[in-house]
RNA sequence: GUCCCCGUCGUCUAGAGGCCCAGGACGCUGGCCUUUCAAGCCGGUAACACGGGUUCGAAUCCCGUCGGGGACACCA
């Protein structure tokens, strides 16, 4: 590979960032980050009906969120602009005039309708469909039709050749002329089919390696004979193993919601839980599970990218979020707490308590959603005992035990997490019980169940005169 | 249906002919730690799809079978 690699990651915008065009995305930005190399966003807007300016953001967002930066592309206008292909339609004309002219590619006055028609028949009877070449051979428009009505096909070269290719990730793949047909280059409006914008693009960007999913080393043959008739030299190719469902199908937005990337940072995910997720599916660094961006950099290839789909595994994912939730600054996962508590209905911007409930509690959940919903616990006024709980721990001695705590931490001059432990370690030595016995009736009335962190982690979070109110209300009921 | 690609524990994977009666991770599970729950630590569970070759020797190479996925548009 030249020194310089120049990839690119040429999205349709139709639709939110799907979880495969995100990893897609990184590997492309992880290569040419390695390399020193240029990675290229093209937004392949040539789909009329669906593509909408709210996807171009969509994508934007997503990339932006998940850290993937791009050299070139919209907001970043370079040497190849635009990087919209409904903005590129001249040059798409000038090399279709060409092929045309040179006898590659000729005009096609089919209708749909007929070719639908020839379709079904065909595969009706049990074979597959190829256009037959129909309008091959024609020298001007049939009677009565225009040369602006029709399409412009490409002209498969005849004879038995094979078009191969060998696929960075998958190696030698080659397919007999005869399975290709003549595809259409452009529609009458002008407008190109993936195929050749996408060819013709990434010549003219000077992509060096194309790298995206293998629901398109089919389209690579007929892409290879396009790159040949105009005397280009293809870029190499790399084609990434697909991300599959729990139902083991291609990961799609229809029928998986999780392919969407928004809805990870929704559901609270973390960018860096979820790129690092992403890239460990179908590809790997022997045995390193954790992986920061750094070290990506440093060890990303597309040679080493695998040949098997993936299955989606959440349970993986939850976990490395956490993973990465104890390794980031604690600082930096309050920050992102924050929004998830708002949601919920409580401001916290600014409130002290934030990183000691990140640290207490990074390490009992799993996600920043999760997080909040337990940390709201201690935002809130008042709680609700639980039944079980309370008939266990308030009642009986544990009262006794849970007045002398009250009375203990409500003597003390500061509220730190040293000093409250001090107390409930005191109180069950002179009381001479276990630490479980004093403790737990006052978790309980703290939480209003028999589940939290440390007891003096538990007492500061909730704060002096909350944790005060709660106790108090707890002995009033036990009696 | 045709073509293309793929096939190691339930899942993600290490493995590029002897280091593998197959290693790591998630999950599940036993234990330790312990004021609860976690986290952490130690241990367990579980796989080379099948059949033929090649070779002194195959998870690794070849062929076939079976299985899975993908592509077959004036979508990308």
């Amino acid at each position: 590979m030249p020194s310089a690699p120049r990839v690119r990651f040429a999205p349709s915008p139709t639709g939110y960032l799907h979880i495969g065009g995100a990893r897609t995305a990184l590997m492309n930005f992880l290569q040419a980050r390695r390399h020193g190399g240029t990675f290229i966003l093209r937004m392949e807007d040539t789909d009329r009906v669906r593509s909408t300016t709210e996807s171009v953001q969509a994508i934007l967002d997503g990339l932006n969120w998940l850290g993937i930066d791009w050299d070139e592309g919209p907001g970043k206008e370079g040497p190849h602009a635009p990087y919209f292909q409904t903005q590129r339609l001249d040059t798409y004309k000038k090399h279709a005039d060409q092929l045309i002219a040179e006898g590659k590619a000729y005009r096609c006055y089919c209708t749909r309708a007929d070719l639908d028609a020839q379709r079904e028949a065909t595969e009706k009877s049990g074979g597959f469909f190829k256009y037959p070449g129909t309008c091959r051979e024609l020298k001007a428009p049939p009677p009565g039709r225009r040369e602006d009505e029709a399409v412009i096909r490409f002209k498969m070269p005849s004879g038995d050749g094979t078009a191969s290719f060998v696929d960075k990730a998958l190696g030698a793949i080659s397919k007999p002329y005869s399975d290709l047909d003549d595809w259409v280059m452009l529609r009458a409006d002008g407008i190109p089919l993936y195929n050749f914008g996408c060819v013709i693009d990434d010549h003219l960007m000077d992509i060096t390696l194309v790298a995206r999913g293998q629901e398109h080393v089919n389209s690579t043959f007929p892409q290879l004979m396009l790159y040949q008739a105009l005397g280009w030299t293809p870029p190499e190719f790399a084609h990434l193993p697909l991300i599959l469902g729990p139902d083991r199908e291609k990961l799609s937005k229809r029928k998986h919601p999780e392919a969407d990337v928004m809805l990870h940072k929704r559901t609270g995910i973390m960018p860096e839980a979820l790129n690092n997720f992403v890239i460990r599916l179908g590809w790997s660094h022997g045995n390193d599970e954790v992986i920061t961006r750094d070290q990506m950099f440093e060890w990303f290839d597309f040679a080493d990218v695998g040949t098997t789909s993936g299955v989606w595994n959440p349970e993986k994912l939850l976990w490395l979020n956490q993973q990465w939730m104890k390794l980031l600054p604690e600082t930096t996962v309050a920050e992102r707490l924050v929004p998830f508590l708002e949601a919920k209905g409580f401001s916290v911007q600014g409130d002290s308590r934030l990183v000691p409930l990140v640290r207490a509690l990074r390490e009992r959940a799993r996600t920043l959603e999760e997080m909040a919903t337990t940390a709201s616990l201690y935002f809130r006024k008042g709680v609700t005992l639980d039944e079980k709980a309370a008939a266990k721990h308030l009642s009986g001695d544990s009262l006794g035990l849970l007045r002398k705590v009250r009375d203990g931490i409500a003597a003390l001059p500061e509220w730190t997490v040293e000093a409250l432990d001090g107390v409930v370690k005191s109180v069950s030595e002179s009381s001479a019980v276990g630490m479980g016995k004093v403790a737990q009736p006052v978790r309980v009335a703290i939480t209003g169940n028999t589940t939290s962190p440390g007891i003096g982690e538990t007492l500061l979070l909730a704060g002096r005169d909350e944790a005060l109110s709660r106790i108090d209300a707890a002995l009033t009921r036990g009696g």
